[in-house]
Formats: structure tokens, C-alpha cells, sequence
DNA sequence: CTTCCTTTGAAGTCC
DNA sequence: GGACTTCAAAGGAAG
């Protein structure tokens, strides 16, 4: 269990650690291959417009292509992918892909596979110079290419504020009441206390002032206008955190943002403590989406089956997958979840630290609100609630019971090299926690991407073997990682594993500026 | 309609 | 304390 900052901003200080030795060489190395990059960026294009052009005689050696959907990037273009996803963050620009990184020439793919991607057609912006970032970030800023990219964004808007939402109807931009700022219950007197400035997370080191400009970073909890927005029926609120508590104004602002699954009309609806917490899924009003509440003539289920389902807080890797996950989707044209979390798997080790370590902020604080707005709940809970997952295939998995258990044979797939390794996975995820930083500066940056990929087969499912770096890990992954269903994941560009670009490491950049005092190494060498 | 897939991390259980 | 299991999100695919 990460502990709370002890020594008040030491994180930051920890973080600058942790930048100083990021990236010299990354940075410097990515750069250069961009150079190069740009070099290949005609043959690429020329290759995924053949391609495009050509897939739908797709060579029967490519590895099980699903049928080309010709409607794909012209409807992806319509429908707005970045749309899709109303919580998406976003930066004001987009991030193009790396066409020198390690991913791209050492990864398993192969160049007759970004068929599928068509990122390179949908985004113009791979125009545009690469030699001022910022000078893009700004000039794109209101620049919407194919639609896909939304630029209405506030300027002091948190990348990552959306990821604290459970539920993306949540979160609105809005401008948080400085009384919002994370509320500490004493966790033996249940008593709402100030947060001592070291439990305050280094990525949110909001003065009063900026606590008005700045949208709360746990969204869920900050309505528009400013306001609060718990929704309180009659006599529902009855939780100790008082500090929270809402004026009476707020049901009306609730039910107009709140739709019925979030806002229930009865007890049942609610969490004990009265507070509607986008983690709860109260079963009931799953079964009745049209709003009716009305008590179940069946009301014979058990207690438990009444209780709201109170959903985990989210890890850091989960929150990075709801925010990159749009990315990820619009940039390609996959869909299949599977593929993006494995493409999302890999970007999350090639994360540099300190980003990664964001995201555990983040979740840690996700881990601690949960805990403060639910100090009952245990992730036991929720046991038994989902359908019983079939066994996973590492214990005793010989390959009978493999084939035995998965319709499709993957013989598209090579064996699985035990070298596979992702590139950060020589520690990234190791990264436990921001609050060790002498663990995470062990061992050099994550990202040194690479020689193990280079050999690697033509096969985006070997999932990274970490336990044979790291025997202390999760035994979840003790066995070679079998696909039971072929992933057309070989189509994907290989950018798309990259890590972020140097726009990326721009907008980390602004954001950094915007919510940090201190600059950050890295991302001043990037903007060289 | 339900389950699977796939990822990482947190937290639980079991020995 | 290590090994293992479950669940969190997501949405297309498959049964």
C-alpha cells in the first residue's frame, strides 16, 4: 500500500529524481529517429495507401486479416472517433506516431500490416514540421483535421482529470470549488479533516487560487458551475463527509447531468453512505435502464443482491487505458478491445517514469477516496459477482487442454519467444508506486525498448514474458501467454506501440508547466 | 444475451 | 511471504 507523501512535496522532489535520468538518451534517441523517421514516412505512406488499396486481396500469407472494411476510415472519419469517448482528455493535438521508434522496426510487425491503421491517412497533421511541437500545439490547438480530435478544450484542463471519473457522464470541466480539494477522513473517527499538505499529491499542488481555474482532479466529485454534485434524495445523504455535503440546489443540477442509472430515485439506489459514487452499479437499476424504479415485486432477493455494486478503484494502468484508449481506437482502425489493451499494455511499459507515475498518483488517490467514501468496502466484495472466468490458462495448461478450451488454433502465431519482452518491462510496471523512487530509480529508464524486440517474431501476442525478469511478479503471466483467439493484432501500426512522440512529451509538457512549479527535464529536452 | 479476450495493478485468498 | 485468483475498463467477436 503506497503510502501517503511523507515529507510534504518531497514526491516532487522524488519526481525530479526521477526525471533526471530519464530520457538523456531516449529523448535524444527519439529525436534522431525521427529524423530518420521522417525518411521512412514516404515509404510508409506509400505502403499503407497500397495497401489500403490492395487489402482487399489481402496476401493469404498476412496473418489472419479480418475481411477489409472499406467503410471503415471514411465512417470513422463521420462518426469522430475521439467523440466517442465524451471523457477523452485529449491533448490539443495529435500524437504522431513514431515512426522511428524501436516499435516500429523492431517490433513484430510487419509493414504490410498497417493496413488496418489508418491513422496516417486521418491525420494530416503528419504535415506538419516537427520542429517547433509547441508552436503545433498551439496552432492546433483549435485545429480539428478530420473531426476527430476535440478541440474545445479548456486550457487549464488536466489530462488526466477525467480518468478519476468512474463514469465519464461524470466529469464535466468545470470549475471546482477550492473547498473541494480532497477531503481526509480520519480513518478511526470517520471525521472529515483538512488534508495535511503531505497527502496532498504533488500533481495537484493547487493554491487556493488555481484550485478555481483548475478542474478537480477527482472530476467525479466536481460538478459544472462549480458546485457539488452529490445527489441527495430525501433524507439519502447521511454520510460523515460532511464537508461534502450539497446544498439543496443540487438536485436539480444532479438530475439534469445524472441519468437515471446514476441517479436513483430510491434507497436501494444508493450506497450506504447516501452518496451516489460513480462506482456503484446498483444491480437493481441495471435491470431497469428505462428509469423505473419502481421496488421489485420481487423484492424476495437477498440483501446482498440489493447492495449497489461498488466497483474497484481503478489502477494506474486502468486509468491510463481510459485515457489512451480513444487514442489508441482512433488511431487505428481496430476495435477489438483485446487488441487495444495489448497495444496499451506496451505503451504503458514504455512509459517513462515519471509519467507512469501519474498514473499512480492518480490511482493511488482513486485507491484513497474509495477507501474514504467506502471504508467498508473490500475488494471482496465484488467476488463472485462477475461470472466465474474460465481458468487461466497458465496453471496447469498443457497444450491439450489449450486446444481443448479455444475454438480457433492461433497457427498464425509463432511460439512464443521467451525473450519477449517489452521494452519497459525491464522494470517499468515495477514502478510500484511514486512514493518509492529509489526503487523506481534502480534500474535505468524504462523504456531502452528493443534489442529483445527486434528478434521478435511476426506476433503482437507474445504478451511480454515479464516472469523471467521479474519471478516476483503476478505467476498470472508463469506461462507463455496463449492466444485463443487470433487478434488481428499483427495489423497494427507499430506506432502505435511506440511511446509517446515528441508532441506527446509536448503536451505532458504544457500540462507539467500548468501544474507543476517545476519544469521537467525531460520534457525540456524534448523541446530542444 | 452472455462470455471471452487482453492488458496491468491492487487486493484478496491460500498454503 | 510467495503463489495464485479475482476484478477493475473496454467493446468487438463468438457462442
Amino acid at each position: 500500500m503506497p503510502q501517503l507523501n511523507g515529507g510534504g512535496g518531497d514526491e516532487l522532489g522524488a519526481n525530479d529524481e526521477l526525471i533526471s535520468f530519464k530520457d538523456e538518451g531516449e529523448q535524444e534517441e527519439k529525436i534522431s529517429e525521427n529524423v530518420s523517421a521522417e525518411r521512412d514516412l514516404d515509404d510508409v505512406k506509400s505502403s499503407l495507401v497500397n495497401e489500403s488499396e490492395n487489402n482487399s486481396s489481402s496476401s493469404d500469407s498476412e496473418v489472419s486479416q479480418t475481411p477489409p472494411r472499406a467503410d471503415r476510415p471514411l465512417r470513422r472519419q463521420q462518426d469522430g472517433g475521439f467523440f466517442k469517448s465524451p471523457h477523452y482528455p485529449g491533448y490539443p493535438f495529435l500524437m504522431i506516431p513514431d515512426l522511428g521508434n524501436p516499435y516500429l522496426s523492431n517490433s513484430a510487425l510487419s509493414p504490410s500490416l498497417y493496413t488496418r491503421c489508418t491513422f496516417l491517412l486521418n491525420f494530416p497533421l503528419l504535415a506538419i514540421p516537427p520542429s517547433s511541437p509547441d508552436k503545433n500545439v498551439k496552432s492546433n490547438a483549435g485545429f480539428n483535421p478530420s473531426n476527430k480530435v476535440p478541440v474545445v478544450q479548456h486550457a487549464h484542463m488536466h489530462p488526466l482529470t477525467p480518468l478519476i471519473t468512474y463514469s465519464n457522464e461524470h466529469f464535466s470541466p468545470g470549475t471546482p470549488p477550492a473547498h473541494l480539494s480532497p477531503e481526509i477522513l480520519d480513518p478511526k473517527t470517520g471525521i472529515p479533516r483538512t488534508p495535511h499538505p503531505s497527502e496532498l499529491s504533488p500533481y495537484y499542488p493547487l493554491s487556493p487560487g488555481a484550485m478555481g481555474q483548475i478542474p478537480h482532479p477527482l472530476g467525479w466529485l466536481v460538478p459544472q458551475q462549480g458546485q457539488p454534485m452529490y445527489p441527495i434524495t430525501a433524507g439519502g445523504f447521511r454520510h460523515p463527509y460532511q464537508a461534502l455535503a450539497m446544498n439543496a440546489s443540487m438536485s436539480s443540477l444532479v438530475s439534469s447531468r445524472f441519468s437515471p442509472h446514476i441517479v436513483p430515485h430510491h434507497p436501494h439506489g444508493l450506497h450506504q453512505t447516501g452518496i451516489p459514487h460513480p462506482a456503484i452499479v446498483s444491480p437493481a437499476i441495471k435491470q431497469e435502464p428505462n428509469g423505473e424504479l419502481s421496488p421489485s415485486p420481487v423484492s424476495t432477493k437477498k440483501e446482498e443482491d440489493k447492495k449497489p455494486h461498488i466497483k474497484k478503484p481503478l489502477n494506474a494502468f486502468m486509468l491510463y487505458m481510459k485515457e489512451m484508449r480513444a487514442k489508441v481506437v482512433a488511431e487505428c482502425t481496430l476495435k477489438e478491445s483485446a487488441a487495444i489493451n495489448q497495444i496499451l499494455g506496451r505503451r504503458w511499459h514504455s512509459l517513462s517514469r515519471e509519467e507512469q507515475a501519474k498514473y499512480y498518483e492518480l490511482a493511488r488517490k482513486e485507491r484513497q477516496l474509495h477507501s474514504q467514501l467506502y471504508p467498508g468496502w473490500s475488494a471482496r466484495d465484488n467476488y463472485g459477482k462477475r461470472k466465474k472466468r474460465k481458468r487461466d490458462n497458465k496453471t496447469d495448461s498443457t497444450p491439450e487442454d489449450f486446444s481443448a478450451r479455444n475454438k480457433k488454433p492461433c497457427v498464425q502465431y509463432l511460439p512464443q519467444e521467451k525473450m519477449i519482452d517489452s521494452p519497459a518491462s525491464s522494470h517499468g510496471s515495477m514502478l510500484d508506486s511514486p512514493a518509492t523512487p529509489s526503487v523506481a530509480l534502480a534500474s535505468p529508464a524504462a523504456p531502452a525498448p528493443t534489442h529483445s524486440e527486434q528478434a521478435q517474431p511476426l506476433s503482437l501476442t507474445t504478451k511480454p514474458d515479464r516472469h523471467h525478469h521479474f519471478p516476483l511478479s503476478s505467476g498470472r503471466q508463469s506461462t507463455p501467454p496463449l492466444l485463443s483467439r487470433p487478434l488481428p493484432l499483427a495489423s497494427l501500426h507499430a506506432s502505435l506501440l511506440s511511446p509517446p512522440s515528441p508532441f506527446h512529451q509536448a503536451a505532458l509538457h504544457s500540462h507539467h508547466a500548468l501544474f507543476q512549479s517545476q519544469p521537467l527535464s525531460l520534457v525540456t529536452k524534448s523541446a530542444d
